[in-house]
DNA sequence: ATATTAATGATACCTAGTCTCGAAACTAAT
DNA sequence: ATTAGTTTCGAGACTAGGTATCATTAATAT
């Protein structure tokens, strides 16, 4: 959908050159790989589309692509670790067990409870993890036509 | 503090013999492994306590231990996944990233939290997970003194 | 061009488990 | 007590997912 002049590819490989890191070609192929992904994968499934990069690279990339707030990492139900394109900033997930679709959870109240109830405890809050799963909207509604 | 008659150790064995799990050596072992915690525990401790347990049947044990949900599982903020003997049902935790401390998060308002957050974006909620990392009470006193 | 530094990838290693399978132990029925 | 049927055991092979090492190569600065 974007025409030339920004591509989401550029823009990854931006975010790392601000960040000091160099442009290389096992970086670049990286990035076009995920810019191109329309759901959250594994490491392994990146893995699988890049068999010319080494795995450590893989796995470099994506530790600095999280670091750099770019990538997301969402823990499935199963346990199984999968990394999505993340808008910056913290925020939670939506997963549906069914078709794998995720939705961002962003400004809610979550923080604003869990920061009372840390009161409450006499804890000091300073992080926390939450993934939510369920059914998203079209799974209801192709399942349960009756 | 439990005098004799019914010791946690006991009480970790009935659950297992109720759900049709022979009472074994083994699995005494562990059983008195687990109720002499005082606090989460990892797979490894378990086995370098009772080193004349095989692998497999620790492994084995624990699954059944949280399946019966006299254990939970509980993902510190490191990625490590430890044990610790729970309270029946679902709870969350309040995790001291200082000194490992972990509260129990009963009776609050979080699920109701998540399913309007659900409900309001045409999820069906069927699960979560959620751990909370802060700074316990008495971390806290003796950290800041001034 | 050269020097400096960062990045790469082959490989070895590691952690946290699971799988297999013959042997041992438990339980119930005689 | 013996037997038979079933569960459990544990040694060891195997796996997934990831990290550490390190000699080589590539990117940037001068
Ligand atoms: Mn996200
Ligand atoms: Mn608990
Ligand atoms: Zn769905
Ligand atoms: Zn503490």
């Amino acid at each position: 959908m974007r025409k030339r002049g920004y591509s989401l590819a550029e823009q990854l490989l931006d975010t790392l050159e601000e960040r000091g890191y160099r442009s290389t070609s096992p970086r670049r192929a990286v990035a076009n790989v995920i810019a191109g992904q329309e759901r959250h994968f594994t490491a392994e499934e990146l893995r699988e589309k890049l068999p010319e990069v080494g795995r450590a690279t893989i796995y470099r990339s994506l530790k600095i692509l999280v670091d750099a707030g770019v990538l997301c990492r969402v823990l499935l139900e199963d346990g199984n670790l999968h990394y999505q394109l993340s808008h910056r900033g913290h925020h939670h997930h939506l997963l549906c067990v069914e078709c794998g679709a995720s939705e961002d959870l962003l400004g809610c109240d979550i923080e604003d409870l869990l920061q009372s109830v840390s009161a409450a405890h006499g804890f000091q809050l300073s992080g926390h993890w939450l993934e939510v799963y369920g059914r998203c909207q079209s799974c209801l509604q192709t399942q349960v036509p009756a």
